[in-house]
DNA sequence: AGCACAAGCGGAACGGTATTCCGTTTATAC
DNA sequence: GTATAAACGGAATACCGTTCCGCTTGTGCT
């Protein structure tokens, strides 16, 4: 009989079989893909057919929906909230601060069509908005500190508050010209500029 | 052949025959149940058995499943904006302003559900916000009104605001106590109360 | 009352999708 | 190399939305 496994972990992620493994990824990446071109209701089929595994894969690995949706929403957040780590290493504190709520604005775009699933009230995405909140909001708030001890944004804003003003501020941006949410965040980070200095 | 109607309008309603409007007021009231129970998403063949009718009848009255959504929401929509009316002729005013506010908070409870596909990007229902702002903040507004003439709350408070703040207070109405909601509108009530004949 | 006719009706039929199930393949430990 | 269980693939099953058309029924007329 096989033995239980003698390294409980391999690589990183937690003991299963390599193929396994590259199947969970190569899912993720497919219906990262489909969801976006034809939103998160699009056919099972479609999904594993791009992944190039069996739908009885898909289910293997995400027994619901759900399950899936969730996956991916939370690897980009992971990805959002990584590219502020990523971006104050590359550029100076306001800069990477403007370059990561752009970056931010799109994935909010991006999710549009997962928005309507979260608020859907299905028990499953109930954990999600706090762990948004929980990678998100940290991520924005080393890139602020880093921004107001540099002397180059004023103090005091909340980070949260900033978060749910980029959302707003994307809103309309389907029905508008594409550059408008650009324009409307170098106002926004403008805004946090003005009274740098002022006690 | 069979001349065009002589009456064009018959009782207070189109000119439909009466079993087709009896049909499509059976389907209204089936979908309400069915909606509650089952969501938005409940199979179209559930509906039309609650109603007593085949599932070609459902088509014929509301070709698009969306169609059958709105005209479901405007009703529930109607008959909480009606309800102020009744309320305010049975009750003192701050008393009927107060089982009025529930009486919305418990139509927002309800539609949950709805109110994901209301955000769904589908334009079919685009028009529903206008139609359940007009519908409702007059019906508000009257009860506010009455209120203040009675000298019960203070004056200057926006229907907008307090039908936006009454959404928000039954947010997490469903994972807590389910008096929560009572208790935090008695509060939102007692705010209006403050201050009376100050000034 | 009886008739003619179109509006309205019911549900079978069609096309498509989710989900399950199980025989086959494959990674792993020894 | 081999045994074993994990993992796979896709056929089979179960639902659901939507259409279509022969049948029923309400209505206005005589």
């Amino acid at each position: 009989m096989p033995k239980p496994r003698e390294h409980p972990e391999e690589g990183s992620k937690s003991s299963k079989r390599a193929d396994a493994q590259r199947n969970t990824e190569a899912l993720l990446k497919a219906a990262l893909a489909v969801f976006a071109k034809s939103g998160v209701d699009a056919p099972v089929r479609e999904i594993a057919q791009k992944a190039g595994v069996g739908v009885g894969t898909v289910y293997r690995h995400f027994p619901q929906r759900s399950d899936l949706i969730v996956a991916v929403f939370r690897q980009e957040v992971d990805a959002c909230a990584d590219a502020a780590a990523v971006l104050a290493a590359k550029y100076p504190p306001t800069e990477a601060l403007s370059r990561w709520m752009l970056r931010f604005t799109e994935f909010v775009a991006a999710k549009r069509g997962l928005a309507a699933a979260l608020h859907s009230g299905d028990p499953a995405y109930e954990p999600l908005p706090a762990y948004y909140d929980g990678r998100l909001r940290p991520a924005l708030a080393m890139l602020l500190d880093r921004a107001v001890a540099a002397g180059e944004i004023r103090a005091g804003v909340a980070p949260g508050d900033l978060l749910s003003a980029a959302v707003s501020l994307c809103r309309p941006a389907y029905d508008v010209a594409p550059d408008h949410t650009q324009r409307m965040l170098g106002l926004l980070i403008d805004g946090l500029r003005y009274g740098v200095g002022a006690r």
